[in-house]
DNA sequence: TTTTATTTACTTACCGTTCGGTAGGTTGAC
DNA sequence: GTCAACCTACCGAACGGTAAGTAAATAAAA
């Protein structure tokens, strides 16, 4: 529902500030005083423009899903073969990750911890879309052929994903990383030729 | 400086139920109550036995670390070829899950948050031990010839190190899993094999 | 061997601080 | 005169942590 470049400047500040708190220290490592503070926007304001701490949380989820979602889709749509896809998916990610490190590094932690917050049925809905999305890109690699013969899917969509997911984490702590097209095509040539080649 | 079979049964009572309570929701979502009420010990006696909160939270550490440098230890002391040596330290870490998931899923919200907690300097030099531990593992591939001559072994141990921590997750969060030397030989064969082949 | 002193494992009851959240008023633009 | 956007000041509950005492086991002294 929130847009990072829209409503009220008040309200983005709020946005922002949650966000990169959140990202740092956690639901529970955070109190609204600090976003309050670190933020410049008096406390009841918060409670004006957010229903309340989980709503904050609630909000910069739906975002970050939202923005996530886009980036496969429009992978999905283009006219390239499927290792392209990956690589494009892999390094459009990064790039994202070095944009938005603080949303990049929230949504790392929810990917993550197995803390009982906030993230309500409609949400591993949402999450559940995603990885449908995912899966249907691998299908691809199996139709098309380009997965060998021996490859099980399963594994596939474990390796690709668990490594995505650490080059993600790479460039939160790391700044001297090469860039996300360099990075990308290595990782998902060496994955495709496999480490004893 | 705690063994899990030792000590007063109070000691290890405590230690038990923090080791859960603190995977589950990690450090600031636990309160001293909340480990008192569900060890059915005193909060006082919490602090006879433990420093404060945070001492808890280190003697975890130290436990969990001690017990992770010697799997890798003693996989490295087998003469056996490196690609076995992989499967073997997977193996362990993923019967280790099994057998303590609430210690392992606290190592994995650990490794996994960038949260600025009672991680001290002396737990940054400990963990970097078993970082080198590992690249000395991953050495032995490279001299030993096993990795193909165009791997670049930097992203070899990103990748392997990914795929790992991506099987203990999968492995506390389903039940309906293969068994850890399933799993182990069929994720270091596709990895070496590559992807398509 | 009995008595006394000390230590260990535990209790209840409380401390000051911070938490998430709100009541109720103020201000300025339309 | 209304309403959106803001404020100060406060609430009860939960937080991490402790003071002060007790009952039983253990060690030292008689």
């Amino acid at each position: 529902m929130h847009d990072i470049n829209s409503d009220t400047d008040t309200k983005n500040k709020i946005f922002l500030v949650a966000a990169h708190l959140f990202a740092e220290k956690g639901y529970n490592g955070v109190s609204m005083r600090e976003i309050s503070e670190h933020s410049g926007v008096s406390k009841p304001m918060i409670y004006y423009y957010f229903e309340n701490k989980e709503g904050i949380y609630k909000q910069l989820l739906e975002t970050g899903l939202n923005h996530g979602g886009e980036i496969i889709k429009q992978a999905l749509d283009e006219e390239i073969s499927f290792r392209e896809k990956l690589k494009i998916i892999m390094q459009k990610r990064l790039t994202l990750t070095q944009i938005y490190p603080d949303f990049s590094r929230f949504f790392l932690l929810l990917n993550t911890s197995s803390t009982k917050f906030p993230v309500t049925k409609e949400f591993e809905d949402k999450i559940e879309t995603h990885r449908n999305l995912f899966k249907g890109l691998i299908q691809e690699g199996i139709d098309s052929g380009e997965f060998g013969p021996r490859v099980n899917p399963v594994l596939a969509i474990d390796i690709i994903g668990a490594v995505l997911i650490h080059y993600v984490r790479k460039y939160l702590n790391n700044d001297d990383m090469k860039s996300p097209e360099e990075i990308s095509d290595e990782v998902i040539e060496l994955l495709f030729r496999g480490l004893n080649e």
